[in-house]
DNA sequence: CTGCACTATGAATCGCTAA
DNA sequence: GTTAGCGATTCATAGTGCA
């Protein structure tokens, strides 16, 4: 291969391309992920003081301190050129939002470099029913897009959509001021050039993506839908990459990553969860 | 009245309950409005180092010392029930986005002791053009709900959404610019009133909020829509109530309220613009 | 008053070049 | 070195005018 080998990569061929690993993610990362070996890192961890009943739960003041050490490792696994999703969202508490994750970012920022590149908006279209006198329901969670050097790798070509509907009229006669760039107004020499849209269908995409939550989830409590890191692994990585999810729970995330040919990484602390995802991996082959 | 009455309110009669002070929100307020006198206040400051052409631009790494006295002056002025809803974004600065919006509320909270009830997601349907190696187009913004008690003043039934599939069948059967005028001559595509829903079943809505943002705006840079405001006033006001905008720029929040039939103070920085607003809500009348 | 065509523009960002 | 200016790139919507 050329490089470092993963300890233990493929210790199972059953498991096509996708390692899985029982324990604390600093750890394993610390003992069997090489250096600059994983491509990136797309995740959903524990949220602050949730899902107490599967991981014990971290106290939202304590969040940021049980989180950077992790956030240390992830460093030294990624590529140069990697990307670290991070699916995150505070919690009400006491009527507020804490501010747990806003203080987790600037920490990355500021004690690791990590550049915060973009901030993504997932909404979710479906999301939990539920009334209370001072909020409405929360729709949306944030995704963080990290990376540790400004030119990382990003294929926009692969998550482009269909362009609205607007085109199919617009294009279909061109009118003569169309046919020019149209400079009017603007001096920063945005114009609109209409006539470069012609024969274009697809358009890039903004940083709102909109998903609904998969319900009925047996096993792990709070997957996100694989369409999630499907959609960030096409973005950030290339066919036959590796894809690290260091809190992997349900394994959504290798799933995705291994439907789209790229190699897959899984840690968790919960040997059922382990378990759950070797069967799930299995059943893809 | 039995409260403290604003200096110089309803100068004008012609201003329809509206009144509008030139010069920088910190002063007007101390020197114009009565303690605990507004019971909201809705905002969308000039984000930083933006618009340098009309309010000189404020560094991104000066912001929080610009904003943190005006906030201070906020608090005075609100009602202890009060709400203050400010919209913001970030900017990218270098290839990452500028953190002085996380380090704002961070500072809002921990040295005024705003309570975040919670942020709300604009997002913008018709977003900016525009393709950069690195990010997509930003499709969205902040609204941060503050609040200085646990018990605040919230109408939900105000902006009760009729739901899902009903609204959708109806508006199939008309045209695209019916529907386009429809929820145009009715100021928002949310919900227009309740009771012309009677009978419908309704849906509160979520944290998410879908809406354009509007073209054509001449004079002011950067107004929000005026559907934006009037959900946040008839969320969180009565009618009669005051509503302080600090930053009004081309006076869409002062439109809103008066149309929703809430008094409005408006301030801005710029006589041209406080002019403009003066011409706009006569108008109304 | 409706339907259709056409126009204008909105909180943008990066990278290069010149000073 | 550092900064300021300008070109290039890009969609979706509201508004206006006219038949």
């Amino acid at each position: 291969m050329g490089r470092a080998a993963l300890n233990g990569f493929m210790g199972d061929p059953a498991e096509a391309g996708a390692a899985i690993f029982l324990g604390d993610c600093t750890e394993v990362i610390a003992r069997n992920i090489p250096a600059q070996y994983v491509n990136m890192i797309v995740t959903s961890p524990p949220y602050a003081d949730q899902r107490s009943g599967n991981y014990g739960g971290i106290h939202p003041d304590r969040y940021v301190e049980w989180f950077l050490p992790k956030a240390r490792a992830f460093k030294d696994c990624l590529a140069p050129d990697g990307s670290f999703v991070l699916n995150i969202k505070e919690k009400a508490v006491g009527g507020e939002k804490h501010p747990y994750v806003y203080d987790l970012v600037l920490a990355l920022r500021r004690e690791q470099d990590w550049r915060l590149v973009d901030e993504y908006c997932w909404h979710k279209r479906n999301c939990y029913p539920g009334k209370w006198p001072n909020r409405f329901r929360d729709s949306w969670e944030r995704l963080y897009h990290f990376a540790l050097s400004p030119k990382f790798k990003m294929r926009q070509e692969e998550v482009m959509v269909p362009m609205g509907d607007w085109r199919e009229k617009r294009l279909a006669s061109l009118s003569d001021t169309d046919m020019l760039r149209d400079e009017s107004r603007h001096g920063n020499g945005f114009g609109k050039r209409v006539e470069n849209w012609v024969g274009r269908d697809m358009a890039y995409p903004t940083n709102v993506l909109h998903m609904a939550t998969e319900c009925g989830h047996k096993g792990h409590p709070a997957a996100f839908p694989k369409a999630l890191p499907e959609w960030f692994i096409r973005l950030f990585t290339d066919e036959g990459d590796t894809v690290l999810d260091p809190f992997a729970g349900s394994g959504t995330t290798l799933i995705a990553a291994i439907g789209l040919g790229r190699k897959a990484i899984g840690i968790d602390t919960q040997a059922e969860y382990c378990e759950a995802m070797r069967s799930a991996v299995r059943a893809l082959s």
